[in-house]
DNA sequence: TTTTTTAATTAACAAATTGTTAATTATTAT
DNA sequence: ATAATAATTAACAATTTGTTAATTAAAAAA
């Protein structure tokens, strides 16, 4: 029997299908705030959200409106929710090549009032010079940034709450596991500028310690000093610039090896 | 507007919706092989896998037929696609009450000659005592289990190859970076067990090294000593038992604090 | 009964790393 | 010239690791 024989025989079966597939982003930043020259800066993780317009382009009113939610929008069937959420958010925010992760799956029956739609959700790191730069699109009435604490007094759509409460574990987690800290710093950074980074998901005493963390940076085998390269930007001292070492085997300390 | 209202709205849209949602889980169980009396036993990691029959219950011609594939199946409308993995485990093993975890999502255009099928995976974790039970349904011809080694060389069904391959590279992760391992685990084990159980998945000298290892773990937060219980299943000498500690909170080691 | 064997455990100790505080450096601002 | 300050280094005790060897307790073999 060819394939196109056994799927033919599928299309008899009775099985409901879902009424559609969503991809959601959830779009980090890192505000960094300079409070004076010379200094290094103070970093916040934001999240963006949408406000849901009253109305969408045909007039109609919109479902979930006036409510603050993750941009996303429907997959089609000639793209992964992957390239959805690369579209989506060029279509959002006007930004291209931006680090993307799929972190969860969405499917709770009743979880939107239009029917059986799974959302597959993302995560997204974007500098935010890159977001300056953003504009509402007919759907998004109003953009912003929240911070994670501002985030849970707000009314958010659907189940976002929940979506955004894993994303925020899960960058938490892997910016603190992986090097994916470097999507938030320039290509060559000071061991302050990457030490304010990590210390907006975690108030481990190893990092925060200056001293600590000015000496071990120069041990870790994925990151390199740039040679000759120094900076004025975070102190009036010239600074030493690193940069993350390009590989793409994935580093893995066990629990078991980790001191506590 | 209602949500009624908008359900309608959405309704006329003309938007192409799945033609199905999967829910696959790639079953892993750990074969201890008992060389000798009173000796830690030797673990290989094996993944379960089914051959997928020649007709399926109506007599009818099984797509991708005879090709090894991973147990799962459609996800109905009243339930989760992790609901769904436990409900097909049960029906497909006989085993209920079973570590799942979800992975990963597999959606690319085509993936699927049925049609526009998003599969959603999971990983299973079962004691290979639990398999002994298992029994083959209607679908299932023959079960099997394979090393990481051996998957390799099948023949696999839809996109299972690259599924699997993800799955290996999850559950290799999570046992290091995680306490899962105690899900391969009784209850209570002696410091070679866990040792065995990882070093299915790693080479590294600080769980390799007995001396190491059995030091390391008294000072571990996670994992408690069972005042008063030895046992002698690996050794000759009566040998302390762990056990891991109750707790929910996961364990984040930053890799920019770990050795090198 | 004595000896051998073996996994678990402890001991021992040098080497490496960390935690911590203080000193030094290089530059800007006063 | 002096004060201020982020980065960096120094200093040193405390902790942890890597490593090898010794010890323990029980079973098996002689």
């Amino acid at each position: 029997m060819s394939n196109d024989d056994a799927m033919r025989q599928y299309n008899i079966q009775n099985y409901r299908t879902p009424d559609g597939y969503t991809s959601d982003i959830a779009v980090f930043t890192i505000v960094s705030e300079k409070t004076a020259e010379y200094k290094p800066p103070s970093m916040t993780l934001k999240l963006m959200l949408i406000k849901r317009a009253k109305h969408n382009s045909e007039k109609q009113f919109n479902i979930e409106a006036e409510k603050w939610a993750l941009p996303g929008g429907f997959v089609q069937d000639d793209e992964t929710a992957f390239e959805a959420a690369g579209r989506e958010l060029l279509e959002e925010t006007g930004v291209s090549n931006i680090h993307l992760k799929q972190f969860g799956i969405y499917d709770k029956p009743g979880r939107d009032p239009r029917g059986w739609i799974i959302s597959n959700a993302h995560y997204a790191i974007v500098s935010s010079q890159q977001l300056a730069q953003r504009r509402a699109d007919d759907d998004a009435a109003e953009v912003a940034l929240f911070s994670m604490d501002e985030v849970y007094n707000l009314n958010l759509a659907f189940d976002h709450r929940e979506i955004i409460k894993d994303a925020f574990a899960v960058i938490k987690q892997d910016l603190l596991l992986t090097t994916v800290a470097r999507k938030f710093l320039p290509e060559q950074f000071t061991y302050s500028e990457l030490q304010s980074v990590l210390l907006t998901v975690t108030d481990d005493s190893a990092i925060s310690s200056d001293a600590g963390f000015a000496r071990k940076i120069k041990s870790l085998p994925f990151i390199e000093v740039v040679e000759g390269q120094k900076t004025q930007r975070t102190s009036k001292i010239p600074t030493q610039l690193y940069r993350f070492v390009h590989t793409d085997a994935d580093i893995i300390k066990p629990i078991y090896t980790a001191r506590y």
